[in-house]
RNA sequence: GCGGGUGUGGCGGAAUUGGCAGACGCGCUAGACUUAGGAUCUAGUGUCUUCGGACGUGGGGGUUCAACUCCCUUCACCCGCACCA
């Protein structure tokens, strides 16, 4: 006989829903814990077998929380702000906001149907107009602050759409859609100052539980450099550059200098000769992507501007040339170069038959460029030194003689944050007629979005709000200045900023969230989510969660104490699961067929959480099994309690019991799932050997079995005499005396090899091991012939003897 | 190129401080029950074997009484970044 998981499961998914069993008390007596799941996009296609992966281990961790008396939170949401509503609304003329709430509905649907214990009366969405109202306010506070300001910048221009693509929208240097050029052109542009925060960002990921390696990727992204700016001044002109660098005690051997091509110094120092070349190479460079730079970037590129700077260390005549290996984006957008000790520096000075210096001893620079320690040579006041000393006694000098500084860059970037689109956050600000702007008044907040009958692009590189005449133009009613609405809107990551501090006070309409409950519950204890937020998401939402710490509107400098990130689940063939592929596992269909419990407990069996494994029909056919044989235990095929549960405890089960409370219950804290699982299978296993088991073991394993598979939990729960649901009733303890066995086995090694194994007490000492293993048969045989060297004794462990 | 990680049966994976390699599951083999079996139960399942044992955690070397675990070296694969001065 097998359960009937769809009756049971939607059984209980409505008496939850109905009793409201997972609400969250906001102010509770009991100690907090916050688990918080990365809350979903909700695209038209529908839940993946992917979510649940996280959203069972955060399940898990909650339920088991609960039980151990603990206050969760455990909330759901939508990040329902994106680009495919808008293409949809584009190509159907339909709202984006309707098309967005049936996919919601579709995702909440879904993953109801899983059984996760989120408290629903936190749901959030970004979209809505309530939620959006505090997205705005934050930004309106970071242009109060400065962090919020508007720049000319270039972006992925695609003529042939009209509009503004974001990075991952360009494939090739083409459009993602229809594949049509895509051009590199500048424009003003909101942006965010986020490396107003690149210190802080980099150093608190030190007190942070994260994956080492997603804390190097956050390091790598800061990519925080020291050195120095050293400032060149341009030979005849009245005109000066600083550039960057990491190797000042390289100066004596800078022979040339670059600046990007699109340095605004380029234009003036051109020489008459040299203009047309140089604007040549401009505009070849500006039609090209970044994508194509880079590509295209084995072979150097470069022209000579007919302008020279002069080394401030020794007065030489440096030429300047402009070259793409130079990035506007980094540093200052110049360079000192010093090909004897850069290889990009030296394969340019080789390919132009520009003069190369050797600066410091140890290469062969007819070779190639030395970048490791050595000796100074030719390098006046520096000869003699070592790397570091010479750093330091150049900057001492550069800054001696007011010809630099120490100066520490970083490779972050501010952060573009507008976007040519309808569905987004609109930004809340007037631009005025007089040339000012101001920001929307608080009290008009929300600003919400108008509603278009037709979403079609500006073709201006504005967004379609554009269109939307009535919205866009506005008039001080006191002045009579006529204004117009910032068009552009913000980009998805906003509102997943800062979602997780909404679900703490959800319907709050006076503040973002009250700063009392913000003092219960931040910071989050756990976050899991998908590798592939590793930088943007976390590091944005750390950002403004700096932001909002600074301002007093959150008690914590960091958001999230320990965040963890699953693996992937692939097809069948080891590949990751496409529509194109045919490979995709619909969760509702194995819902249907096998239940949720038995996909909860599939997804938590295949291996550690952070793995990325394949699906497998046989393995989840398995997990089935397991919670076949675990009703088959406790009911009768009348549905009756099994006979073989009873009141008293003969000890056979003790060891078993208590080893797997033990495990169990460490190995969910340390999100070992799959280990767990096994655990409980064996428990299992033993049952089924055993003649009685105890009511109370029984009890104590469904209680571990709920986190998992909860519904089938809930039901034998209530076979066992409880009219309750599992959810609080306390997680199973362990008795420590009765993980000891009196007898042990020891093995028995010569030479390092298991030889035999014995029974004996477990405190058996040292010597009288030793004697028992030299009168084992076995051994006695083997060593007959042989000198003992050595007996090494692990008490309770084994004996080896060492004989030859 | 730089940074991080992973290599264990036919497959997914276990293995506290170095202390019985292969837990648990899948698959497979044989048997039982059965009209039937993609159900259930029982036994077996790393490789080789002269049935004594020998070999075995990507390869090679080392430390140790003892190494999947520590050290050196090498190979393969995965992820991230990529002209960052």
């Amino acid at each position: 006989m097998s359960y009937h998981h769809q009756q049971i499961e939607k059984k209980w998914q409505t008496y939850w829903l109905e009793n409201k069993t997972f609400k969250t008390n906001t102010f509770s007596e009991k100690e907090k814990f916050y688990a918080l799941d990365m809350f979903p996009y909700p695209s038209g296609a529908g839940l993946h077998v992917g979510h649940p992966e996280g959203y069972t281990a955060t399940d898990i961790i909650s339920r088991m929380k609960r039980m151990q008396g603990y206050e969760v939170l455990h909330p759901m949401g939508w990040d329902a702000f994106g680009l495919p509503a808008e293409q949809y609304a584009i190509d159907t003329g339909n709202s984006p906001a309707a098309f967005t709430d049936k996919n919601i509905n579709i995702f909440k649907r879904q993953i109801q149907a899983l059984g996760f214990s989120y408290d629903w009366d936190r749901e959030v969405n970004t979209t809505d107009p309530n939620y959006y109202k505090w997205t705005q306010w934050i930004f309106i506070k970071m242009y109060e602050h400065g962090l919020a300001y508007m720049d000319e910048v270039p972006v992925n221009w695609c003529p042939a759409l009209g509009t503004v693509l974001a990075n991952e929208e360009v494939i090739d240097g083409k459009s993602e859609r229809g594949g049509h050029p895509v051009i590199r052109k500048p424009m003003k542009q909101w942006m965010l100052r986020i490396t107003a925060y690149a210190d802080r960002l980099l150093e608190d990921l030190e007190e942070l539980d994260w994956p080492e390696s997603l804390k190097d990727m956050q390091r790598n992204w800061i990519g925080k450099s020291e050195g120095a700016e050293v400032s060149f001044e341009i030979e005849s002109l009245n005109e000066a550059f600083t550039v960057f660098t990491t190797r000042p005690d390289t100066l004596f051997g800078a022979t040339y200098a670059v600046l990007a091509p699109e340095h605004p110094l380029v234009k003036k120092i051109v020489t008459d000769k040299q203009k047309d070349d140089v604007e040549k190479y401009i505009h070849e460079i500006e039609t090209k992507s970044d994508l194509e730079r880079t590509e295209l970037s084995k072979e150097k590129t470069g022209v000579f501007t007919g302008a020279y700077a002069i080394n401030p260390v020794n007065g030489e005549k440096m030429p300047i040339w402009i070259a793409d290996y130079v990035l506007m984006s980094y540093g200052s957008g110049a360079i000192m170069a010093v090909p004897a000790h850069d290889e990009r520096d030296y394969e340019f000075a080789t390919k132009f038959e520009l003069p190369i210096v050797e600066v410091v001893a140890g290469g062969d620079i007819t070779k190639g460029a030395y970048s490791g320690e050595g000796e100074h040579i030719n390098s006046g006041f520096l000869n003699g030194l070592g790397k570091d000393e010479a750093i330091m006694k150049m900057i001492a000098w550069l800054e001696e003689h007011g010809k630099g500084t120490k100066k520490i860059t970083y490779r972050l970037r501010d952060w573009l944050f507008a976007r040519q689109r309808y569905w987004g956050e609109p930004i809340p600000i007037i631009h005025w007629e007089d040339g000012t702007m101001t920001t929307v008044p608080e009290e008009e907040l929300p600003l919400e979005l108008p509603s278009m009958n037709n979403i079609q692009p500006s073709g201006t590189g504005e967004s379609p709000l554009a269109n939307a005449e009535e919205w866009v133009n506005v008039i001080n009613t006191e002045t009579g200045m006529k204004g117009r609405r910032e068009t552009n809107t913000m980009p998805q990551w906003a509102g997943s900023c800062w979602y997780f501090l909404r679900y703490i006070d959800p319907e709050n309409s006076k503040q973002l969230a009250a700063p009392d409950a913000l003092q219960q519950w931040l910071p989050v204890d756990l976050y899991i989510g998908g590798a592939e937020h590793a930088v943007l998401h976390l590091l944005y939402a750390r950002f403004w969660h700096k932001f909002l710490y600074d301002i007093g509107v959150v008690p914590t400098k960091e958001p999230f104490t320990k965040l963890f990130n699953q693996g992937m689940i692939l097809g069948e063939g080891n590949e990751k699961m496409s529509k194109s592929k045919g490979n995709v596992v619909n969760p509702d269909d194995v819902i249907e067929s096998h239940g949720a419990d038995t996909l909860r407990l599939y997804e938590m069996f295949m291996g550690p959480l952070d793995a990325s494994v394949a699906w497998s029909e046989n393995g989840l056919d398995g997990s089935r099994r397991f919670l076949d044989r675990v009703w088959r235990l406790t009911i009768e095929d009348d549905g009756q309690l099994s006979r073989k549960i009873i009141e008293e405890n003969d000890g056979t089960l003790d060891k078993t019991y208590h080893e797997t409370v033990k495990k169990v219950t460490e190995d969910f804290e340390n999100l070992h799932f799959n280990t767990a699982i096994s655990q409980m299978m064996v428990f299992v296993n033993e049952c089924n050997k055993a003649e009685y088991i105890p009511k109370k073991y029984v009890e104590g394993f469904i209680k571990m079995l709920s986190p998992i598979a909860p519904h089938i939990a809930e039901e034998i729960w209530l076979k066992l005499g409880h009219s309750e649901t599992i959810t609080y009733e306390p997680w199973p303890v362990y008795d420590e005396e009765k993980l000891i066995e009196n007898e042990v086995e020891i093995v028995l090694q010569v030479m390092g090899k298991v030889r035999a194994k014995v029974n004996v007490s477990k405190d058996v000492s040292k010597e009288e091991l030793e004697k028992i293993a030299l009168e084992n048969e076995k051994i006695k045989d083997l060593i007959t012939d042989k000198t003992i060297r050595k007996v090494v004794v692990v008490p309770g462990k084994l004996v080896n003897i060492v004989a030859n």
